[in-house]
DNA sequence: TTTAAAAGAACGAACATTCGTTTATCTTTG
DNA sequence: CAAAGATAAACGAATGTTCGTTCTTTTAAA
């Protein structure tokens, strides 16, 4: 019995991401796909059972990923301002290390393809939820509902980011993220959301 | 000589938007497309030269509708807090109205379709700017580069958008936006951004 | 230690569809 | 009648998936 080489499905996958970032959902087809990954078109299917599968599951590693990622670091006893940039750094490195994964998760999130339905209670979920509970019941922050809360404290963030990979510009120069640009955002936010 | 159905290439370019909203961009074949819209795939060529002309044309025509929804009731001169709540607004009954169009065109940014060349001066650029452009000099903000006070002054705003189109939720209930909930994140925006 | 059966991995070829696009023909209208 | 709109039919290429077969490795009997 030959073993199943689990590198490969790993493989797999990060050709699927490459793929999908470069020419979009359109561009992943299973021959593409298997000859950027050095494999018969039906090898592939030995390891993922259709092509709505692979893209599934690609999504899922993504994901399991940066829940990881994220994560780093950060305590849900931490106070607001700490805990909250804690999490916008590891965020900013993530997108660093990982940028076709982000490219790709925007994309998928994106499109009809995500299903909207499993709200699962992951440990990354539970922690933020304590987190924010904490900053709230201390006084740290205004007492608000907690997508409103969400939307001021991660909105900012992430349209930094998205003109920071779009090298995008208002006005002229093309725009880069920097740590010291972000605190300086960060430290708006916490303005904002200060009791 | 017949004279060419204008009616026709909108409800050709409507009806690409709905299909690609209900089954991403994959979904969106040239026969499918044909059927949807009841006529032959060859008549669609008389409108567009291309698959690809198409999509980029279905992108200017949302573009052009967003741009103009959006600066209803706006004046640069205005105050940064009147200016800005009338942008929340607009864009809120822009997603309201065109529900259809913001999905598109969130799927359309964020796959490798969009061309990022064309930074063109459009008046609703030109209008943005000078608005903020009043704002600072008139002391009602602080002094900020560009990207990170279009940052926090609309990424809150759209990561509620978001929460709102999917019907997500932090914590159990589902959630929807409402004008008074609105108010309330612009309220925390104004506060972070005001001198 | 040698050998060979077992079993899953891997593959190339082929499947029926569907793809985007073109062409040749017909229809409508100025 | 002329010119442009509209179409059905057809094009080769590409799609996702399956099939029968071959390779490769493990296991255990000889």
């Amino acid at each position: 019995m030959r073993l199943r080489d689990e590198n490969k499905e790993t493989l797999i996958r990060e050709q699927a991401i490459a793929l999908i970032v470069q020419e979009g959902f359109d561009g992943l087809s299973m021959q593409k796909l298997a000859k950027a990954a050095n494999l018969s078109a039906s090898t592939i299917y030995i390891y993922f059972k259709s092509r709505e599968d692979l893209l599934n599951q690609v999504y899922l590693a993504v994901d399991e990923i940066f829940a990881k990622e994220v994560l780093k670091n950060f305590d849900p006893a931490m106070s607001f301002e700490e805990g909250l940039w804690q999490q916008w750094k590891n965020r900013y490195k993530y997108v660093q290390k990982y940028p076709l994964h982000y490219h790709f998760s925007e994309q998928f999130r994106n499109s009809p393809l995500i299903k909207h339905q499993d709200i699962k209670e992951s440990p990354f979920r539970m922690a933020m939820q304590q987190f924010t509970k904490n900053a709230i019941q201390r006084k740290e922050i205004v007492d608000l509902p907690p997508e409103i809360l969400w939307a001021l404290a991660y909105g900012p963030f992430y349209i930094l980011i998205k003109f920071h990979l779009d090298q995008s510009s208002m006005s002229g120069k093309p725009f880069s993220l920097s740590e010291q640009k972000m605190k300086q955002a960060f430290q708006l936010v916490v303005k904002a959301l200060r009791a």
